[in-house]
DNA sequence: CGAATTCGTTTCGGGACCGTATCATTACGC
DNA sequence: GCGTAATGATACGGTCCCGAAACGAATTCG
């Protein structure tokens, strides 16, 4: 069953996403990091910086700042690869896998409370 | 019909957006400005800086540079209030309601992309 | 081996954004 | 009028982020 969703409440469901990320006082992900979270937690692994790079289609410097960010933030984890020990394989964490459940029963929510 | 949306869903949906939004070169809003543009767009007016700052739990120097920023794209434009003129009045601008518009088919498009 | 390549990181200069406090202007009660 | 309240804008200090360039470490290839 497909997804169905009118401009209006696509708009609707995106203004109550956004006003309840600003208003609770968790840290606010900017847009890029985001991206970054959900492909990692979405993507068949493994993910380097160089494949996140290409698939945000933005340069290197930008995933490892984003990476420190929420390494700091515990969202994820970075190791090296045995295998060639010039990547840097980026793993899921614990509160991070919760980060992200939770984020998506807050659209869910919001999307239930949809006008018609 | 209410909106259906499993939570992997939303969580696909968050991220093929993201990634579009990023990935385009078009200036990015952050998080707030995002808020705030949306709600001039879909709540009814007139909008001040001081609702916003209600609605959204933020302070009003925050909505002043937003619309300082969203001005200079010319998504939004101010205008004083002739019958208390200590208030400004916030209105759309055609290129904001384009730039909303078009950002409502992108998620609806990949709302329609997502797989089952 | 040694040079070239690849990968992730760091550095640098600059811009965007925030929160607090303060400001100028306008409205309103006395 | 005059003081007070309200509105939006501004100043300041600080944090985060960006893009480009340069860098160290690891690998590949001649």
């Amino acid at each position: 069953m497909p997804v169905v969703l009118r401009p209006i409440q696509a708009l609707r469901l995106w203004q109550q996403v956004c006003l309840a990320e600003v208003q609770n006082e968790l840290p606010d992900l900017g847009e890029r990091q985001l991206a970054i979270l959900l492909t990692i937690y979405l993507d068949p692994p493994p993910h380097t910086v160089r494949g996140l790079a290409q698939k945000l289609n933005v340069t290197k410097p930008v995933i490892t700042r984003a990476l420190d960010r929420m390494g700091a933030l515990k969202l994820v984890s970075r190791h090296r690869d045995d295998h060639d020990r010039r990547n840097v394989l980026i793993r899921r964490t614990v509160e991070g896998a919760l980060f992200v459940e939770r984020f998506g029963d807050v659209i869910v929510a919001k999307a239930e409370e949809l006008p018609l």
